[in-house]
DNA sequence: GCCGGTGATACCTCCCGGGTATCGTGGCTG
DNA sequence: CAGCCACGATACCCGGGAGGTATCACCGGC
């Protein structure tokens, strides 16, 4: 099977409609439509229903979706991590991603600890969007990142642990609730008048519900001080919140793990250097 | 990059000759010489240095080797796995390895217990040499494994942790130690004409050193019953020993784990009925 | 019944993958 | 030191297939 026809077929099972994916990739429905037969006479599977009206997935198709997709993302991976092996400085550059707002400080003592090891290369810092890590780390524009489990997954990498935390409940100062040293998840969810913020999901839309939809941290400490919205967040933010926010330990919220993650295959010299100093931490 | 490229170049890299190649691919070597080319300049790296008389890795050749594997494996494993969900009876058949000669009573319960659920799917148990269960799970040859850790790896993938066990040192009966009521691992493994047993690697071939070589667990259970050698497994084994054999535990022997692996973006309802049954025994 | 939208077919072109023949270059050997 | 040989690169040719345009076949809706 080659990529090309891979490409195709994923573009075809995400629009369900050959025409559309046919512009969406850049050719013309005729040649689509060929190469999809030919898939599917090579593969001996029907992996479409068309109805002469609607397109749709059967169930060979399912798996060819995702299974093409992560096989796709190997490619590009493998693409991408030569080049910049190949275009680098000799010494290749490593790629660090990391949510956007997450606290720095223990990506700052890592930085700081792995530069002054003999023979670290640079490290280029990203920092991105809610869940978008993992794809960075599957297609290979990063080639480590810091995930904050159980709110990322980091299925199908390896991951080595670098701090565990408890949470907090952060309130606009004065609320009743911040006088207490102790609560429970439940107390906070269930204020009334103080819905729980939406994150926008990875399309870009937001779930229904009555609070305020939010896109960093940012925002979200500036509603909680406006007294729109209360949030749960991991026990290292604490320091970043300002004047008017009270934080509370919740004492059921699950602990929130950070680990350092890579592809499992990775054999890099100056990644494993990383991982090591960051268990040392 | 085209699945045809990545093949070509993994089979330079590997056999560092691009008539030997050429011949393993089945195309003339002048073909295979321009892919190489036209990848390195789409690349824009080179991959191998040539030296008119020897070809060698450059280190984005390396990179390009690890990442291209993978990623071929990713595209064969799409291509097996849509087959197979395609051309079997509807509900789609799930293929199981685990090494052959690995302790069958788990599995046989995972298997009785499984078959009992409704909606139960045909279960293909496939077993396999040492170390081969990771490739077969990688590139579609099977769905799903146990796998036995620390001797295997399960780097990659998701797992569900089975049973945690010790480990036992097998003596011929008769020896002196099998008298003893628990042994360390340096008691076992420095005696004195009894060197331990050699397995063969990957490729086939064995290590060097004076053990009896051995393909698989009977072999080695006849040796210990000779008295050539000595080994240490998993005590789930001991009920697996003939007459003549001795089982010691060993104290600070690691303990084995069995856990219940497979590739991370499956999202197959079998699949998921398999590990709930698997983790609930 | 006509129209519009959709996927399939027919047919053409041209690029590129693959083949054979040959060259250029070094290392090895007699 | 000359000739040979091993090996990758180059030159040139051919055929298949990828991609384009025009058109058909089917069917739902007004």
């Amino acid at each position: 099977m080659e990529t090309r026809e891979l490409r195709y077929f994923v573009a075809v099972a995400e629009e369900l409609h050959f025409g559309r994916a046919a512009e969406r990739l850049g050719i013309a429905q005729p040649p689509l439509s060929r190469a999809i037969q030919r898939l599917e006479r090579r593969l001996g599977v029907e992996l479409l229903h068309r109805d002469n009206r609607s397109v749709e997935l059967t169930a060979a198709g399912a798996v060819l979706l995702a299974e093409g997709r992560a096989a796709l993302d190997a490619v590009e991976a493998a693409g991408r991590r030569t080049r910049r092996a190949g275009t680098g400085t000799g010494s290749a550059a490593l790629v660090l991603v990391t949510k956007a707002g997450a606290s720095g400080e223990l990506l700052a003592k890592l930085l700081d600890a792995y530069a002054a090891e003999p023979g670290a290369v640079e490290i280029d810092v990203q920092l991105c969007g809610i869940g978008e890590q993992e794809g960075m780390l599957r297609d290979g524009r990063a080639d480590v990142a810091l995930l904050y489990l159980p709110f990322d997954s980091a299925t199908g990498f390896d991951t080595e642990v670098l701090r565990s935390e408890g949470q907090i409940a952060v309130l606009p100062a004065g609320h009743p609730l911040s006088l207490e040293t102790s609560l429970r998840t439940s107390d906070v969810t269930g204020l009334p008048g103080l819905p729980p913020p939406r994150w926008p999901r990875r399309d870009g839309t937001y779930p229904d519900g009555p609070g305020p939809k939010v896109r960093d941290h940012t925002q979200l400490l500036q509603l909680i001080m406006l007294g729109r919205t209360t949030a749960i967040m991991p026990e290292s933010l604490r320091n970043q919140l300002g004047e008017k926010l009270v934080a509370v330990p919740v004492v059921d919220a699950p602990k929130v793990t950070t680990v350092i993650a890579w592809p499992p295959h990775s054999r890099s010299r100056a990644l494993a250097r990383l991982v090591e100093v960051a268990t040392r931490l």
